[in-house]
DNA sequence: AGTGTATATGACTAATTGGTCATTGTAATA
DNA sequence: TATTACAATGACCAATTAGTCATATACACT
């Protein structure tokens, strides 16, 4: 921004507007899905009128990604931060792991969604909104990716596909999510962390490397 | 069934028109979501009218789940299979990845479905359907948990909850499943399938066993 | 062949809901 | 305070579609 004037009373009710709709847009999808998460229920669930919805967003499917877009933003920063720094490719796995464990256990309503739409496997929806997001979801694989070829040529890791193993674990990830979600577990996740990262890290050892 | 009559021609057209519906609703669903495929669509598909589908199904939910309940019959039967006799644990996971692999390769437009609504995550229907069909998949996740807590009685594995491990590898599968269906690949499935056993398996096995 | 019964049809209905727009309200500015 | 420009409203419209039912058709049985 080129000014940092202050703002004038418009201008914050209407940044508050259009974060209050995306909020509650993100309730309302989380607890009934797509297709039951009707426009009123949104507006009246923000406290606006449905007019006004579209005054801040295209049209439903629009408001939908967006929703879904913002939180993907704050766990795919969440992921990155835990990978900076210089560390051995053991210990930034076990972070990826435990951050993303964390983040789910966090935001399981959210996390439904996510599993719903993930891959564009959800159908109904215009594939370009897929494309994107699966754009967004790039950094993610790419970054754990890499750890596990670093892991590789450093000789830790025995020869994989780093970008299949990444999807490995990403899944892995899930897999313990829909777990907890389906059996409505509530342990601490810290257990079906220690599982992954040693089945998954155990499995790709090399012989005899540490 | 008591008699084995000859079936009048009568029974057998609505036997068959029992089945093509079913086979058209499996083509339209797997290709345009629930959503999407409307009951004229699957009508038309099927060669029937809209009001025909009625005399067969109570409505457009409790076809789409006998339409996938179909499938996770053959599905389950053929793990089921895979898994007779008298092998050790290592030979009955290996049997489970390649069959589920080759499965899902088979029905890739299915498995799109599948996903969509394991776990019950698919909001958008009445949560009863979800509860059969949990109940339809536990026979699958109890044959593969006890081949694991088999292994860990032999000593092969170390000491895992056979559930979460169960859990873990049918996820396993499915990631590398979704890795294909994104980057469309067609390459043979073999290579995927050792990937997971072995990535697994020496995830699971214990330090000095075979 | 004739008759009764079960099945098939598809025009129609009712209900839902995404999206619009004329009207009303409100903040900024002179 | 008066004026203007923009924002909010919600009744309304158009489109879609699951499900129905009176009518038509075809089979089974005598």
């Amino acid at each position: 921004m080129a000014e940092d004037r202050l703002l004038t009373k418009r201008e914050v009710v209407t940044e508050f507007r259009r974060r209050e709709i995306l909020r509650s847009a993100q309730e309302v999808f989380a607890r009934e899905g797509f297709q039951e998460a009707t426009m009123d229920k949104i507006a009246q669930n923000a406290g606006v009128s449905k007019g006004t919805i579209y005054l801040y967003f295209k049209n439903k499917t629009d408001l939908f990604f967006q929703a879904i877009d913002e939180r993907l933003n704050e766990f795919i920063s969440l992921i990155r931060k835990s990978l900076e720094g210089d560390h051995p490719p053991l210990k930034k796995i076990w972070n990826v792991v435990s951050t993303q464990m964390e983040f789910f256990e966090d935001h399981k309503a959210f996390f439904k969604v996510c599993l719903n739409i993930r891959g564009g496997l959800y159908l109904e929806h215009p594939q370009e909104y897929f494309e994107r997001l699966k754009e967004k979801y790039q950094p993610y694989f790419n970054e754990i990716s890499q750890v596990i070829e670093q892991g590789c040529e450093q000789g830790t890791f025995c020869q994989v596909e780093p970008m299949k193993a990444a999807y490995l674990l990403a899944e892995m990830i899930n897999s313990l999510i829909l777990y907890r979600i389906i059996h409505e577990t509530t342990n601490p996740v810290t257990q079906d962390e220690k599982l992954i990262y040693r089945v998954f890290l155990k499995g790709l050892l090399k012989k005899g490397a540490e």
